[in-house]
DNA sequence: TAGCAGTGCTTCAAATCCGAAGCAAGTAGA
DNA sequence: TCTACTTGCTTCGGATTTGAAGCACTGCTA
């Protein structure tokens, strides 16, 4: 009975809303981009996008991407499944670790990467960044870079062991 | 075209993926926490707020809502009928349109509103808002305010209004 | 070495999501 | 009024997503 009033001011209920929507009408914009461009999901571009350009040698781990990318496993090894029937990706058994996959970007992927990558820039650019001025760039950059940081580091899960639910 | 090189700054790269993923990882936070709390989606929830909080009368077209949700028609009519089917709102012919449909909210979708609202903002104030001084919140509400008022403005998706029958 | 817990990924069934097609009601022009 | 087009929503089929369960390999401990 003694929760503090929970209200959000009208400032912060209007960020929290425009961040929301934002990221929503932006990734709905670049999704249809990258269909049409290269019949490529966001998800699968955003893995394409990591093992071309972020990995030094086209390849990372499956854990390693889908942290990098917000998703869940099994939701990762459909996409790399369809990405590697695409001939976009090889996945191979870990070097150092049997259980492991080693998911690494083909020459085909990188090419096809290269050809998304133009359009892709360019809505984003249009959408997101042509009602900015670089400065407000710069800040929004300094604003939310700490905060994907705090996210990251934030237990997701195990956060409230305080009260049990009996319902599953 | 004109574009002869569209690259993006590390800044304007830095903006949009901290954006991208600050909104997805604080989406798949809400997300499981409406689940537990009142066994909601969040387009759900993001359905009942609208309804309860920002219509005057508790009700709207669902046009309306699915422009208010980025959603397809489809899906709101999915979401709109598991709403209804749990007696969270109610769905009726509209009064001047009689193709359209007005969703009410229901007294069970405002308390079940209520009940799951605290724990939302909890969330929302612990990821989001918490490694932000009250400063930083309204810059980046007052930044990304007019890029939302662009994006919905100017969205080449529905600028193919509908196809033509027989023709393709 | 065996036993056992932990980790990494996949498989599985079910839920959710979308676009296209379809249906019904409104609207404009003859 | 009639006809064609537009709009609002639903239905349909198929693709995507997810958590839980399962399998395989590692690392720890005795």
């Amino acid at each position: 009975m003694s929760d503090p009033a929970p209200r959000l001011d009208p400032v912060q209920l209007g960020a929290y809303f425009a961040l929301i929507e934002v990221a929503g009408l932006l990734r709905h914009a670049v999704e249809q981009q990258l269909r049409e461009a290269g019949n490529l999901s966001y998800v699968q571009f955003q893995l394409l996008a990591r093992l071309g350009l972020d990995a030094p040698d086209g390849s990372a781990r499956m854990t390693d991407l889908a942290d990098g990318v917000v998703y869940s496993r099994s939701g990762l090894t459909y996409q790399a499944g369809l990405l590697e029937e695409a001939g976009l990706v090889v996945r191979a058994p870990a070097a150092d670790d049997e259980r492991g996959v080693t998911v690494t970007i083909t020459d085909a992927g990188r090419a096809l990467l290269e050809q998304v990558l133009p359009g892709h820039i360019e809505v984003v650019n249009s959408l997101l960044l042509q009602p900015l001025s670089p400065n407000d760039v710069e800040t929004l950059a300094r604003l939310l870079t700490p905060v994907r940081d705090h996210m990251r580091s934030a237990p997701p899960r195990s956060a409230a062991p305080r009260r049990r639910r009996g319902r599953s």
